[in-house]
DNA sequence: CGCAAGTACCTTTTT
DNA sequence: GGTACTTGCG
């Protein structure tokens, strides 16, 4: 900083234009807003990070705004840490007491503070899908529900999106048709469930705060302490948040929101577009500023990248610039299949490192989905290039890791059953269906825990389990009784270590995993690492059990990643959202896949692959390679597919399409050689206008090569339907197709008399 | 009750 | 190609 003068706080201009002097115009303009809402449209690299913290930046220190009373709203809670340490950087440590993070993090801190007004435990847990899923079972089976005809997972959806219309089981009923009626149903019974429990679902972290603002003294209280709102990822709200933002800001208008229509990609979790497409109106006074310009990308990518999202309709519109140059132009390389995919980001990334052009985290390969990672990884640990993978199996959902977390659940809040029945016998304990049966429906019967049940049954006051198990519940009981007792004063690396040497986990590991039981206990260990941790930067006193409880509930995995890791990175496209990268491979480009068939049939499904597509594109700084692979492994089948649609909206004046193609077909065994040389060729095949392509689409290895997924066929008594995946040959050839309204079926492809359409 | 073997379904994306 | 659930035996 060349500011020697220490300027007064009465003089605040000259810590203006230092502060301020980076900012182009249309972002000053943004961060020097003055009246009421302002919707900023921020195109992808257009710096909307550092809009947002000089927002703040510039609130407190020209407005002399309290940071204690400035909400930041981000998308992660990764980003909601970034932001923190920008803010502080630029005000100082004032900036610390800035309220920042994620709407389920603000959400749980909230109910955490009026938990007494909820009457709900202050403790309360916080139960992830899995915990969700594990609570709907129970429920079904006390309802007589079979799980085959009412999935867990569809109810725990429709849940969900009930909750985020900010509907309660009685007003879903009334809206209800027969099918649904038993879901409301179980909703009722579930929402009781976790009542009982003290448990909360991550849609409770957004829906009960709005409920809390109903009444209008809180809603005033809270709309008087954060007197400026600031919302990242805009795009990506759902109603609820939307509610939760006009409950703090309707009555100061002070709401400052930042997103990209163009880059909303959570539709089918809730986000509502109309949120930011609507603003202006929803607003009367309510300014718009557009962020054009790009910083990130150079202009073929851009182009590109605006080529393909002019295919959307409704979006507020804009187009991105550059200054940077034109740099290279997109490159396709049409594979045989998913494992040359994956050998030629390989090959490429190693001759990029070799050359010195770049470091291995300079790279990330992006997909669709999470099992698309295998072919990636088996190749990229043949070809000994580090990577780290983000997302797919999380950390905070493995099995051992839950294990554990699961004590701790318990300790903190004793009401949590989903916890106990998890560890009740593990390690194994002899407790096992009947004994498990006996004691809920004796919690039930006599309206206690199941703790406590276990407790009584412990002690022989419950009439139920013999002799070896009684004494195995009384072990259970007190171990939990004497570590809660203890948990509240003791940090919670110290605490598990104990209950882990107590029930003997390490030996249970080895004896139910034995191969796999170093990398478990490596997890474990990776854990109690974590909590040490924790107790650094939260302080020895302050790290409990429960405290790290409720923090780690709300980790994901793109908190996780590391961008400083010398490792090529691999994730899905929707955890790429904020990131950028110099090179970037986008894999799977085939129809069926990306767009994903499950999204195709409707306008807004395939919009929002289309706005994926866009997101994987603009990630890019200086290179763009993308991927179609004219077989891939899936289910352990393989599955023929066309090349994404997509591919085609690309301006083919910027696109270099190049085909790999087998020097004869690898032997499958030859893996092993692949790390050091690259036995396919590479040819150009079309660049630019003139069309020369001419190499099949994909290769006729078989005759059923006529059928590939992703084709749309018509059959006679189920309509239109896209074709999925492919199993067996010739006369046994199976097809799953998926038909309009999501049903998918089977069929053998000689006696279905298919049409092929378009 | 634990364990081994068999099965069904899975894969969209995640706070 | 994997998991999570079911079934049947000791």
């Amino acid at each position: 900083m060349p500011t020697q003068i220490s300027a007064p706080s009465s003089t605040p201009l000259l810590f203006s234009d230092d502060l301020f002097s980076g900012l182009n115009g249309p972002q000053r303009q943004a961060v020097f807003h003055e009246g009421g809402p302002l919707l900023v449209l921020a195109g992808a690299g257009s710096g909307k990070t550092r809009v947002l913290t000089h927002r703040v930046a510039w609130l407190i220190r020209q407005r002399e705004i309290d940071p204690g009373s400035i909400l930041a709203v981000t998308f992660t809670n990764k980003a909601a840490g970034e932001m923190k340490e920008r803010i502080s950087a630029l005000v100082g440590e004032g900036g610390r007491s800035v309220w920042v993070g994620t709407f389920h993090s603000i959400g749980a801190r909230l109910l955490r503070r009026e938990s007494l007004r909820l009457g709900i435990a202050r403790d309360f847990s916080i139960f992830d899908r899995d915990d969700q899923i594990s609570a709907i079972r129970r429920i079904l089976a006390d309802m007589n529900i079979s799980p085959k005809e009412t999935p867990p997972e569809s109810v725990v959806a429709a849940i969900s999106r009930a909750k985020n219309a900010l509907q309660s089981p009685d007003e879903f009923e009334q809206e209800a048709l027969s099918y649904d009626r038993q879901i409301a149903a179980i909703y009722r019974a579930y929402q009781a469930s976790l009542r009982r429990q003290s448990a909360l679902d991550f849609d409770d972290l957004l829906v009960l705060p709005v409920e809390l603002f109903r009444d209008e003294e809180v809603r005033r209280r809270y709309a008087g302490k954060f007197k400026h709102v600031l919302v990242d990822e805009y795009q990506d709200t759902n109603r609820c948040q939307y509610s939760f933002l006009h409950a703090v800001t309707q009555d100061h208008r002070q709401l400052f929101v930042v997103g990209d229509d163009d880059q909303s990609i959570y539709r089918w979790r809730g986000a509502d577009l109309s949120n930011i497409l609507d603003f202006e109106s929803d607003h009367p006074d309510a300014s718009l500023i557009r962020l054009e310009q790009n910083y990130r990308s150079t202009g073929r990518i851009l182009a590109a990248a605006n080529s393909v999202i002019r295919h959307n309709v409704g979006r507020k519109g804009k187009e991105l610039w550059t200054d940077r140059g034109e740099g290279d132009p997109v490159v396709l390389f049409e594979v045989p299949d998913d494992q040359m995919e994956a050998m030629a980001v390989l090959r490429m990334v190693k001759a990029g490192v070799e050359e010195g052009r770049i470091s291995p985290d300079d790279c990330v390969v992006l997909y669709r989905t999470n099992a698309q990672s295998r072919a990636l990884e088996n190749a990229f640990q043949l070809g000994g290039i580090q990577y780290q993978v983000v997302g797919g199996q999380r950390f905070y959902e493995r099995r051992e890791i839950k294990d554990v977390l699961a004590y701790l659940r318990v300790l903190v809040n004793p009401g949590d059953d989903v916890a106990l029945r998890r560890i009740l016998n593990v390690p194994a304990r002899g407790i096992g269906k009947k004994t498990l049966e006996d004691l809920e429906a004796f919690a039930k019967a006599t309206g206690i825990t199941l703790l406590e049940a276990v407790r009584r049954a412990g002690v022989g006051s419950a009439d139920l389990g013999r002799g070896n198990i009684r004494a195995k519940l009384a072990e259970l009981g007190a171990l939990i009784d004497r570590a809660t007792a203890s948990a509240p004063a003791r940090p919670v690396a110290e605490l598990t270590e104990e209950i882990l040497e107590e029930i003997g986990y390490r030996d249970h590991l080895e004896k139910e995993f034995e191969r796999e039981a170093t990398t478990r206990w490596d997890n474990v260990a990776e854990l109690l690492n974590a909590m040490q941790e924790f107790a650094e930067t939260e302080g020895r006193v302050d790290a409990t059990a429960s405290a790290f409880v409720q923090e780690v509930s709300l980790t994901t995995d793109i908190d996780e990643y590391d961008e400083h890791s010398e490792r090529v990175t691999l994730m899905t496209l929707h955890n790429a959202k904020g990131l950028e990268f110099p090179w970037v491979f986008l894999t799977g480009l085939e129809e069926g896949l990306f767009p994903h068939a499950n999204s195709a049939y409707e306008k807004e499904g395939l919009e929002e692959e289309r706005r994926l597509f866009y997101v994987g594109l603009t990630r890019a700084q200086e290179r763009v390679t993308l991927f179609t692979a004219t077989v891939r492994r899936r289910y352990g089948g393989m599955q023929h597919s066309m090349p994404s649609r997509f591919l085609d909206e690309i301006d083919p004046d910027l696109l270099e399409r190049r085909a790999i193609l087998p020097e004869g077909r690898p032997a499958r065994s030859s893996g092993a050689g692949w790390g050091q040389e690259w036995r396919g060729r590479s040819v150009r095949t079309s660049y630019g206008s003139e069309e020369v392509d001419d190499h099949p689409r994909y290769e006729e290895e078989t005759q059923d090569a006529a059928l590939a997924a992703g084709m749309r066929v018509l059959h006679p008594s189920w309509g239109e339907g896209i074709i999925e995946t492919l199993e067996g040959r010739g006369e046994n050839l199976k097809l799953t197709i998926r038909f309009r309204g999501g049903v998918k079926k089977k069929v053998l492809a000689v006696y279905a008399k298919l049409e092929l359409l378009g």
